[in-house]
DNA sequence: GGTGTATATACGCTTGCTGTAATACTTCTG
DNA sequence: CAGAAGTATTACAGCAAGCGTATATACACC
């Protein structure tokens, strides 16, 4: 599995969604994506550890889960080849990008 | 299937990567994708015209393929969020990928 | 040590994607 | 109109991904 893959699931998205706000305990994770069984997103969590998009630290019985997001530039260089080709209008969300690279919020 | 499924699967990939460079019909796309047959082929194709990556034109028997980059700015709409966890050494991928967009090279 | 909590793995099932082969459809050419 | 070229669709098989239930492992606390 590949990172392109592993963002194709929308859970897999909801977890690193959840996590870019803080890290958290799989328990909490469980509780917010609240259609699937515990099993099931301790599997997502196993695939985006796997892929390298979250990284994993032990706490007592707990297993806190952060984000690595740095994988996803991976995603970033394939697309970047396409902005070019997005019509004019699109400007304004373009500077809303590079805002927020050059000031981030956090 | 969603943009993100559609992106996901590298045959198709390579076909938008084709597209980049210029519009094609589709017997072309199929012969550079050498390790898959026709009827394959014409199906990424047809995934991808359902999710809006790309459009078809037609030129008498032969279809000419198109790339339709704006679709791809729900990727970027949702990875944009990520950016600002991205390591500082990577300034220099994001200056560049900042300077095509304000210079774009067609 | 025993019990409860937190998380991961195993298993079986179902669904959907991918590929090939065969076929149909459309358009061009003679 | 016949035949060929270009492309799409259908039919079928194989495989992988996702899910839930059940079970196992690890730690915590008494």
């Amino acid at each position: 599995m590949d990172v392109f893959e592993a963002i194709a699931e929308p859970s897999r998205r909801e977890l690193l969604d959840l996590l870019s706000e803080r890290e958290r305990p799989a328990g909490e994770l469980v509780a917010h994506l609240h259609k699937l069984t515990q099993p099931a997103v301790s599997r997502h969590l196993r695939i985006l550890r796997e892929v390298g998009l979250v990284e994993v630290r032990p706490d007592g019985q707990r297993r806190i889960y952060a984000l690595r997001a740095d994988r996803l530039i991976e995603i970033e260089n394939w697309i970047s080849r396409y902005r070019r080709y997005w019509p004019r209008h699109l400007d304004a969300l373009e500077n809303h990008l590079t805002q927020n690279q050059k000031e981030p919020t956090e």
